[in-house]
DNA sequence: CATCTTCTGTTAATTTATAAACAAAATTAA
DNA sequence: TTAATTTTGTTTATAAATTAACAGAAGATG
């Protein structure tokens, strides 16, 4: 098991990569990877032994075989579906950004209440009503839920969630989601305004420095 | 200067004590705002230790004494402007969303290089011509940009955002911003495909434990 | 060819963040 | 009123994450 952080950087690092390939470059060096992220080289190097990746030259590591590793320890043998809960704007701006980017892992279908959205594809995705949210994860492997709705309507999801084969919630929603006790579900709440308050906090201390 | 998680979290703690109020809850337990959050009471009141909080009796925390006192550490005096880059969906969503919600910090401006968006408004905001970007800052008190664009136009935009007001970056490219040499600018990098890789990697492994 | 530099992989040290432990004060219960 | 319980504030300990230090090897330089 990795360290959280580790994970997060390895996923950053295989989108850069990859965009590197695309440009060409087959080999590159921890600094210059670094560079690119904002962080030293040694935090590179050490996230490589973490996961027992080595280069055999000088020249830099190689892209497309490190593009690979990482690929080993960060994606799933079979595809892992994603539900979005709430389709709204959020949703689908993040569905149709997302989806055709990584091939471990898709948003195979949206839940929300609005008979307007129900019945029909918003971004190339079936929306169903909420009501069939567990039956239609369990047809589609759905392992991970996206809270995208208003954060009122968060209580009335929860013990749906709960009840479903779900076992992952990435939630922007402002209000923390908290699975039933005992639950080992993996939760994370990520909220736009928390950031834009870090963001401000940080910048108004740089004064006084 | 509070240390990163803290001042995240503080945000988190506000945002729900401005729901319990607004709910006609007057005093809340540590423990109860931990339970909220998936955390111990040991870390809320730590948290509130180190902004120099404390309570007066033994029925908790004055729900409404929190709240201001944790404004005083996160607010700015002055109202911070903020600045959208790329009026996509996502940034109409994330105006739509911001807006109202907080008094000290206020999405002013968008900026984008499509002649359709630009000179009228979008989500509420004035949508400028990137050109415009240096110029509007500096009239909008602005000192955040909000990253919204296509991962192939970061490029586009560094030296602009580097040479403007700006002192503080969120961004949601899939790319990684990274600031002129030397600059002091304070970068969050926030990527939508990391946050559901990371979940991936930790629902997977927990199948091993 | 010999030296000098550069880069990697790994260990050790430091810093940051979380959790445990506990004394003091206040409320509750007997 | 007195004892028991609860909750806080703070100190001490543990764990996680980052950074520094350094040996060894590949490649570059003279």
């Amino acid at each position: 098991m990795l360290p959280e952080r580790t994970v997060e950087r390895l996923s950053e690092y295989r989108r850069t990569l990859l965009r590197k390939l695309s440009e060409g470059v087959t080999h590159i060096h921890s600094h210059s990877l670094a560079s690119m992220h904002g962080i030293t080289a040694v935090q590179v190097r050490r996230d490589l032994m973490l996961i027992g990746f080595s280069s055999d030259n000088k020249k830099g590591y190689n892209v497309s075989e490190l593009i690979d590793f990482i690929s080993s320890i960060l994606d799933s043998r079979n595809v892992i579906g994603v539900a979005v809960v709430g389709m709204g704007r959020l949703a689908t701006a993040i569905t149709s950004y997302f989806n055709g980017k990584r091939s471990k892992m898709r948003i195979v279908a949206a839940f929300d209440n609005d008979p307007e959205k129900t019945g029909r594809q918003i971004a190339s995705i079936p929306v169903y009503s909420i009501e069939e949210f567990a039956e239609q994860c369990e047809k589609l492997s759905v392992r991970i839920a996206l809270l995208t709705l208003p954060a009122k309507a968060i209580d009335g999801v929860r013990h749906i969630i709960d009840a479903s084969p779900v076992e992952g919630v990435l939630n922007f929603t402002s209000k923390p989601f908290t699975p039933a006790e005992g639950s080992n579900m993996y939760v994370e709440d990520y909220d736009i305004i928390t950031l834009l308050e870090k963001v401000a906090y940080f910048i108004k201390d740089d004064d006084i420095s």
